[in-house]
DNA sequence: CTAGGGTTAG
């Protein structure tokens, strides 16, 4: 055996290794916390799987025995009530769904009871450490076995190739010798799929030698191994002969051929040899079906994609998660873009990231981009950088001039925030509509300059585009923001007069602004008593507002009444008023104690104190997962980005402070907020502090805030936008 | 009683 420690390194294995999905998943889940592990009512799914799983051995099992005695504090163990067999099969469930605190508990109630001596239950210790992606504590029973077998250097190699550290799992096949061991079939083919993984042909040539030698190459999993090792090493000539000469073939020897053939493009090859699997009697599962699916698809042969998808459904198999992403990668390939979706559609609740992916990428090959990013729901979420990713591809597909994708995209640009790419976006429109000056003037009239906005609105008009109502929400809202006072107001009669545009709720409500914010207090009331509808609380809402900067409250408690009969649980109200009874010196109001008391009763609806949001939240980005509220808390955060839109994402998280008793009464929604920023900025979650926010519109407030802009000391308080 | 092999998108 002397021939394998002369195994040569040729590539320096020290690879940085970013993991594949799988390991990634691995070392996520290796992320499950040690909870609550003996408490089944407790729905923590993964351990309470274990113990669905156990068989049932009254008395006499671990499941029953830790139930019996709690997590172990008793210390009095007697060895005979502990099963190997049993415990065994815990570990390697452990391992298998990447339970490490479980697997951790049971390795301690393995070294109570003495039974860290038996050579079974170590190599299991090994193999669920090494699984879990704890290397460092596989390792640790490892050099604490009193009698190094090959099935626990085995559990290791995979364990460090299950990491990405080869050159460590090339050491340890080197050492097997000094440990009087010899390396078996399960070694090999270990060994093999590393070679693979690293395309290392020469060390795999050498290990072919040996298996030949150590006559493995009748084991299945050994020549599979060795067959996927040439396919992913570009050696298909190598992989096509041994196939040919192969002793032994199952399912997974085909699945390996027919897929190095169409890795590397050999489409008909590998149809030809699927078909040659069915005919020697072996039926294709969902991994040989996934790969006959897109060999196909890139056959282009329709026909035989019916066929293969009809045969995919008799055996139930065209909803799974693989096979269900190669038929819609295969309608997309085919062009068949409406079968793709409809495949999406029917996997329903099965759908993954994946399947998703697949879809859009169908749809933009097959010049759907509009639905493609309607498939990416890109719009909806403010996210600064698939926005980036999303217009990368678009600009690669060639969309970039589109009308409609170009809108799209400034609509996306402008919720994260960032008006220099939407109108980078816009300059590149070759013939932009309506909606595209549209979607750019509200990105500057939304992000900080309105003056831009309303030149880009006169411009529109020049180059003879009919504005609609979204214009002139955007422009009203910019002549607003900007102390443009007498233009709103003029923009706003031409809208009526001379576009023949009918303003709906959000004009008024912005005009009510415009009004409000230069001082015109009774004019805004005017306003309000002479719409021809019925004034909403969206319309005295900044009324109120305005009333606040101006220090009017005599017309904000009129306002305020207005909207509490309209929405009496509107805590802004309460708060904007007790502030103002506060600053007027009538601390010891009654109607101000009145209101604080109201106030109190809605914070307190919700259900949840501001400590306790902030807690959920902490456990959520921790990646408890598992945490019963994190689905709940996951849908605010949804909400919530949607109502601060892009501000999350181009704000400084240190740079945002708070105002405490606002803290108190928004508890919840800062709270949320406050976790969203954080973790933007790319910094754990802590408790608010330094969060300032408007007392009266709820919303952040910074000096470098892009999004959201102050005039005066006094922020863009209304419902329009 | 422990360990090994094959699949989807970007």
């Amino acid at each position: 055996m002397a021939s394998i420690s002369k195994i040569c390194l040729y590539k320096p294995f020290s690879l940085s290794f970013s993991g594949s999905v799988k390991d990634q998943t691995l070392l996520q889940r290796c992320n499950f916390p040690a909870t609550c592990i003996l408490r089944e009512q407790v729905p923590l799914k993964n351990e309470c799987r274990v113990f669905a799983q156990m068989p049932e051995r009254t008395g006499t099992g671990v499941s029953a025995y830790l139930r019996e005695t709690g997590t172990g504090e008793n210390g009095d163990y007697a060895r005979n009530d502990l099963d190997i067999s049993h415990l065994i099969s815990v570990l390697k469930f452990c391992g298998g769904e990447g339970c490490l605190e479980f697997g951790r508990t049971y390795h301690g109630l393995i070294a109570k009871t003495g039974l860290d001596g038996d050579e079974f239950v170590n190599t299991s210790l090994i193999d669920m450490y090494a699984k879990c992606g704890d290397i460092d504590s596989a390792l640790m029973v490892f050099n604490q076995m009193p009698r190094l077998d090959v099935a626990s250097c085995n559990c290791l190699i995979s364990g460090y190739a299950n990491c990405g550290l080869f050159e460590e799992a090339f050491r340890v096949f080197m050492n097997y010798e000094s440990w009087g061991n010899r390396p078996n079939s399960y070694t090999y083919s270990s060994m093999l799929a590393i070679c693979g993984i690293l395309s290392a042909i020469e060390e795999g040539k050498q290990l072919h030698a040996q298996v030949v030698k150590m006559q493995y190459l009748s084991e299945t999993a050994v020549s599979n191994a060795l067959l996927t090792m040439y396919c992913k090493c570009e050696a298909m000539a190598d992989a096509e002969s041994l196939f040919e000469r192969l002793p032994q073939r199952n399912i997974v020897s085909w699945t390996a051929i027919i897929n190095g053939l169409y890795q590397h493009e050999g489409f008909e090859k590998a149809m030809r040899l699927f078909c040659l699997m069915r005919e020697s009697g072996i039926e294709p599962n969902e991994y040989t079906f996934t790969i006959a699916l897109a060999s196909c698809g890139n056959m282009k042969n329709i026909d035989y994609c019916r066929l293969l998808h009809a045969l995919v459904i008799k055996k139930g198999m065209a909803l799974g998660e693989f096979v269900g992403t190669a038929l819609i990668d295969m309608y997309s390939e085919l062009r068949e873009t409406d079968d793709a979706e409809k495949q999406f559609k029917e996997m329903g609740n099965l759908t993954s990231k994946v399947s998703r992916n697949a879809l859009i990428k169908g749809l933009v090959q097959n010049g759907k981009a509009n639905e493609a990013l309607d498939a990416f729901t890109c719009a909806s979420l403010p996210s600064f950088m698939s926005c980036q990713q999303i217009h990368a591809q678009v600009v690669k597909a060639n969309f970039d001039k589109n009308t409609q994708v170009g809108s799209s995209l400034i609509e996306a640009y402008t919720r994260c925030g960032s008006v220099e790419d939407a109108e980078k976006v816009f300059s590149r429109i070759s013939a932009p509509d309506v909606v595209s000056w549209n979607s750019v003037i509200k990105a500057y009239s939304q992000n900080g300059n309105p003056r831009r906005a309303i030149s880009l609105f006169r411009r529109m008009i020049m180059k003879g585009f009919r504005p609609t109502g979204s214009t002139f929400l955007a422009v009203l809202s910019a002549c607003s923001h900007s102390g443009k006072t007498q233009d709103g107001l003029e923009i706003f009669q031409s809208m009526i007069n001379e576009f023949g545009v009918s303003p709906e709720e959000a004009h008024y409500s912005c005009m009510v602004d415009l009004l409000g914010r230069s001082g015109q207090i009774e004019k805004a009331l005017d306003f309000i008593n002479n719409t021809p509808i019925k004034p909403t609380a969206s319309i005295w809402r900044p009324l109120l507002a305005a009333c606040r900067c101006h220090n009017n409250l005599r017309i904000a408690e009129f306002a305020a009444k207005h909207i509490l009969a309209i929405d009496p649980n509107d805590a802004t109200v309460y708060v904007t008023l007790s502030n103002m009874y506060t600053e007027a010196g009538l601390l010891e109001n009654a109607e101000n104690q009145r209101e604080l008391m109201k106030l109190k009763e809605i914070t307190k609806e919700p259900g949840c104190s501001w400590i306790e949001v902030n807690n959920k939240i902490h456990k959520f980005f921790s990646r408890d997962r598992t945490h019963p509220e994190s689905e709940k808390i996951y849908d605010k955060l949804k909400q919530i980005m949607m109502l601060i839109k892009g501000t999350a994402y181009s704000t400084n998280a240190d740079s945002l402070q708070v105002k405490e008793d606002f803290c108190l009464y928004h508890s919840e929604k800062l709270a949320v907020c406050f976790g969203l920023i954080s973790l933007a900025a790319g910094k754990p979650v802590r408790i608010f502090k330094n969060l300032r926010v408007c007392t009266d519109c709820h919303m952040f407030m910074n000096d470098n805030y892009r999004f959201h802009h102050f005039n005066e000391g006094g922020c863009s308080c209304g419902d329009y936008w």
